[in-house]
DNA sequence: CCGCACATGTAAGACGTTACATGATTGT
DNA sequence: ACAATCATGTAACGTCTTACATGTGCGG
């Protein structure tokens, strides 16, 4: 019945005991992949977090691991108490969003760069953009016809609406900042 | 004529050089206000970083150190070839962008939470949102009065399509993710 | 002249990233 | 059965954050 660990808590350990709350059994490569698909870019897990935080919520009672299958790997699932933790954290202790955008430093000290630099670098930028907001466009399209669930696809939005700002910000950049 | 380290910088080392190469000469507190002003919430620098990085800059030969003033502070002035080096690093090394938005941790995984608490905190983050697109909104007003370059409001203009579209997505949110 | 508030610089710890060794699986 | 390939777990490293000690200028 400790509930230690519960004050204590980051935020990739919280996005975890979300991932399992939600979709059952895992183990931790199966929780890399599904971070993937169901926050994808705006939520990053590696592999080796995965496995740190798992061990640290193991320890707070937060998850138990199942029986060890293939190469040690076992299937951890979420205990009631780490539910609670979960909803606790959501509420009390939900960190700001973190944005760094190295291009804006290109943009910002654009001044100080030969001419045509700054044209090329931004060329590159948003055509990986416009690729990203295609991709996401499709994926959109494929959730309504399996019809996912309001709240994978109010995520997925929030991608769809970002790409289209920073298409949106390209494009009326003004011809100094291009060089 | 040591071009040792030029490869091996990071990108808030690079922003320090933009930083002096666009402003002069400054301190490490300094560089920190500055950096606010400049590249905002897009582009976060600690103290702590700026002093480690500064560090590393004089060693490799990027910045040099004025004369001490008040406690020990002394002002970085950058080098030709940290100039060089800054460009470089600009066209060859600029990585992408990184956003983490705990929020969507709430939204995604919502379906878990009690009704009513995603509403709450849904409100709270747009609220948050409202005041900086404000904030944005009055300080670009004031950059067009003091005549401000056309590279400095870019950057400024990125934030205000952010927010921008963080409302709209809030606004589309349904029903069903509200709760 | 003294105390307070503030800014500076530093150090320790938490977090995220990259690169590696090892164990399974597929196809031939 | 063997080799190539891929996934898994781990360890080492770099970066970011937080909290602290120290020094400085301002107001009484």
């Amino acid at each position: 019945m400790e509930n230690e660990g519960a004050e204590g808590m980051n935020a990739t350990a919280a996005s975890l005991l979300g991932l399992l709350a939600d979709c059952g059994e895992l183990t931790g490569g199966e929780l890399v992949r599904t971070a993937e698909v169901r926050i994808g870019r705006f939520w990053t897990l590696t592999r080796s977090q995965v496995y740190r935080e798992l061990d640290a919520l193991e320890r707070a009672g937060h998850v138990v691991p199942g029986p060890p299958g293939p190469r040690e790997a076992r299937r951890f699932s979420v205990t009631a108490q780490g539910r609670a933790a979960f909803q606790r954290w959501l509420v009390d202790d939900l960190p700001g969003e973190t944005v760094r955008i190295p291009l804006l430093l290109a943009v910002g000290f654009g001044s100080a760069l030969p001419p045509g630099r700054l044209a090329g670098l931004l060329e590159a930028e948003e055509r990986r953009h416009r690729e990203r907001l295609a991709d996401y466009e499709a994926l959109d399209a494929q959730l309504v016809e399996n019809g996912a669930g309001a709240h994978v696809r109010a995520t997925l939005a929030f991608g769809l609406h970002y790409e289209r700002a920073v298409l949106d910000w390209f494009a009326e950049l003004p011809p100094e900042v291009r060089g």
